[in-house]
DNA sequence: CAGCCAATGGACCGCGCGGTCCATGAATTG
DNA sequence: CAATTCATGGACCGCGCGGTCCATTGGCTG
């Protein structure tokens, strides 16, 4: 899973230089940094699009209006066509979607640190105007029709979790949970409560079932600590 | 949310007589038993149908193929197209959800009564053929795309809720749960862990992730138990 | 038997959508 | 100033899919 070239979109106006091919998989054509720019404005623009509606209901016409483009650039980034496209908006939408949790992500080796976690979820799918997971959503409805995109979005997951999981390890290691306590499943059993706390949020539109979720999910983790606080 | 009617099909091939036109909402056309029979042979293989593929990548023509009809027959029966059979899809698999949680989904007012909930819906998930939640993968994908529909699947995830948070009620009332632990609140997490557990277990193909999370989910209502036990 | 109407079959249609193609514009390079 | 190549615009196409229509069948009723 290619991370999908993403510079600074920023870069936009200043002069156009080829830039060297050296990292990318296999750039179809290669980009100039104007290039790369429409690039990422599309794929940011049909994650949106992706979020809001899925990616069943989201034509490239839909695409290519929100984002001033023609249909011909859309498959000049995008070879694979819509598929290729999808592919790109789950890699980014899995960057952006660690980044929010960034830094506690990296950390989640103390109670304090779950709860800042805690914390940056709520601010984040709090402020969004559409709910959902990005990610969740994505991986749902790809699995009945794109197996070889749903994998890399179930792949996407799983580093995810991986967070999680690295940080459970960390808890046991520390101390601060019981040795017996298994950081693959309890990870899974977090991780599964924020997906259906999204899945709420989206459905009820309301931030409340993921505060419930995250709030049972740790309850759960705190149940296995050694120390009774 | 009228519950489709669904006599037994194995009542196909007898005499066919009129049923009364009693009970139903809206008949578009009088249903005999034999056209009852068609109509629910139709929706039960749609709903695998669509369990398996989604809303948005199964076509008439799918379902056409899968129970042996013709097209005009589809459009007999559900007048409005595939939104309506959507419609019934939904009710159906409400109704079979819940039913496969059953008898303990109507108690719940004991620990003992969570753990037989767990294990139904262990046995029920853990049977069918295909992963993935029949109600909320389908509230997810028609969240961005048809609200009216999107809001019918909702409520009947309400519903399903209902239960849990009636349980936790009495909970509270036996005195089995403090009496600061809010029933509302607890049944969102616990409703969403049972979501997530679902989600993964479709991405993920296995059934770990779903006894993972309603395993926490137990752990997190436990924590709020009068005795210690 | 005659009449009626649900049940069924299947040809047909319009269009929305993914995808193709070619022409032109705008940079950069020698 | 060519020559090259990316960037962009937009007409065009084929087909899959939701939906319509009419003809036929078959079982019940009077």
């Amino acid at each position: 899973m290619g991370p999908t070239t993403r510079p600074t979109p920023s870069a936009g106006t200043e002069s156009a230089r080829r830039q060297t091919p050296s990292a990318g998989a296999e750039p179809a054509t290669r980009l100039t940094p104007k290039g790369a720019a429409t690039r990422a404005r599309i794929v940011e623009a049909a994650a949106d699009l992706v979020l809001a509606r899925g990616v069943g209901a989201t034509t490239l016409d839909d695409i290519r209006a929100g984002t001033q483009t023609s249909k011909s650039q859309l498959f000049h980034y995008f070879p694979g066509g819509k598929t290729d496209l999808v592919g790109a908006i789950a890699s980014f939408q899995s960057q952006r979607v660690l980044d929010a949790q960034r830094p506690s992500l990296d950390a989640l080796d103390s109670w304090q640190a779950w709860d800042d976690w805690r914390a940056a979820i709520l601010a984040h799918y709090g402020s969004q105007a559409h709910w959902g997971c990005p990610i969740g959503a994505l991986a749902s409805e790809l699995a009945g029709s794109d197996p070889v995109r749903a994998a890399e979005v179930a792949a996407s997951m799983d580093h995810w979790r991986g967070y999680l999981r690295a940080g459970l390890t960390r808890m046991v290691d520390a101390g601060l949970l019981r040795p017996d306590a298994d950081p693959e499943t309890l990870s899974l059993g977090t991780f599964a409560a924020l997906q259906g706390g999204l899945l709420l949020t989206q459905t009820m539109e309301s931030i409340k079932p993921l505060e419930a979720a995250l709030d049972g999910a740790l309850a759960a983790l705190r149940a296995r600590r050694t120390a009774p606080d």
